[in-house]
DNA sequence: CCGTGTGAATAAATTCACAGCA
DNA sequence: TGCTGTGAATTTATTCACACGG
């Protein structure tokens, strides 16, 4: 039997789905920018239009964290900020590497929304000489053939790969053993991983690829 | 009875899920690489292994295109390419524009990745008058308050959002207007738009924050 | 009135399992 | 024997509809 039962303060946390998660991040950006406004509350359907879903995805969605709206009223904004930043691990000091400085790998550690929404960048690697001693968003290029260091004294918990596909491997089986368990890899290949150790993949191109399946397909043919 | 029919050249194109359409697209990356180094066949489960899915999902999704297996064999990759591509969208030459050289925007407009999977970017624009007018990536930054002569001139077909959540609204109102069909915003909040336009999004603090949730409650228990 | 919580219904995606061809 | 194509079963996600609290 699963030993695993974080029993939480006000309710039991249940399991929560991916894409819901997602969801919740765009709600919590939301209520964070209102709450900032002077805004009290906030009903299902002005969260929902804001995070680009439905009032009854967005009950469904909070109801999985508890109760925590009230009929005629709407949900308080500050009771529901501080529940979404516990599902959302946000009570964790988290401190993010980036392995990868090529221009993508740049960009990330320099852009702001990771930092903003909890996620500080405290190390940018490569194995390029050119790049390592080099500044990259503040931060000394290091080399990646000293990872596993750079893990322990920069404290890393979690690890954003920016590197070409077959360079993905290899590294995560080393971000592993160093103890990183969480890894957003932009890498267009499939990565095995030891148990315990969660890797989510993004591919930005096949993004672009959807748009233009749907422009080139039946889509909306104007004429 | 539906009225849209689009006969293809070979087989019918159904409607292919969203889910689908961003397999493929790594499908198809994978068969490039294969394909270059001289493999001539492949087997479902050789090519979900590589794209992170199972083969019976692979299966599925390639038969959503036609029948270009053969029992016994498995897939030859020169005939399934071009079936790949033409799902796609990439027998269209897109043309893409970046709208904000923040950092995301800059790293994106360099990123070697779009462009060598069918996505040039042609164009980068901002709207404030230090960057207006510097080199990104080998482009010359234009003024945002010009953007529907940029997309005339430059034959913008896709953009690529890299600005903050307040701007993207307006931002979208005008690339529609302008003839813009197909857009990736990375900014996380809902935009409303007309008929015949499609916006995707991507907010990459969102998967940090899954990542952060999975680490945090019941992640990966062996047991 | 509003607007939440939620069971039921629906839709979508994935996995199973196996017939049949090479 | 190996591997695809595919109907059926299952799991997952979304939407509906409405009872009930403020």
């Amino acid at each position: 039997m699963s030993a695993v039962e974080p029993l939480d303060t006000a309710a039991a946390t249940q399991h929560v789905p991916d894409a819901t998660l997602r969801r919740l991040s765009l709600y919590l950006h939301s209520l964070n920018e209102w709450s900032a406004a002077g805004v009290l509350t906030v009903s299902s359907a002005r969260l929902a239009g804001a995070a680009g879903t439905t009032p009854a995805t967005l009950r469904k969605d909070l109801n999985l964290l508890g109760s925590h709206g009230r009929p005629g009223i709407g949900y308080e904004i500050t009771t529901l900020v501080p529940v979404l930043e516990r599902t959302l691990g946000l009570t964790t000091a988290w401190r993010v590497g980036i392995i990868g400085a090529g221009h993508l790998g740049q960009a990330l550690a320099g852009y702001a929304g990771f930092t903003r929404r909890g996620f500080p960048v405290v190390a940018v690697l490569d194995a390029a000489p050119a790049l390592i001693g080099t500044d990259v968003a503040g931060l000394v290029v290091q080399d990646v053939a000293d990872l596993e260091e750079v893990v322990a004294r920069d404290e890393l918990t979690m690890a954003v790969l920016t590197v070409p596909g077959a360079a993905a491997q290899p590294l995560v089986d080393r971000l592993a053993a160093a103890g990183v368990r969480s890894i957003l890899s932009f890498a267009p290949v499939a990565v095995t991983v030891p148990d315990g150790v969660d890797v989510r993949r993004v591919d930005l191109a096949s993004e672009l690829q959807v748009l233009a399946h749907h422009a080139g397909a039946a889509s909306g043919p104007p004429g």
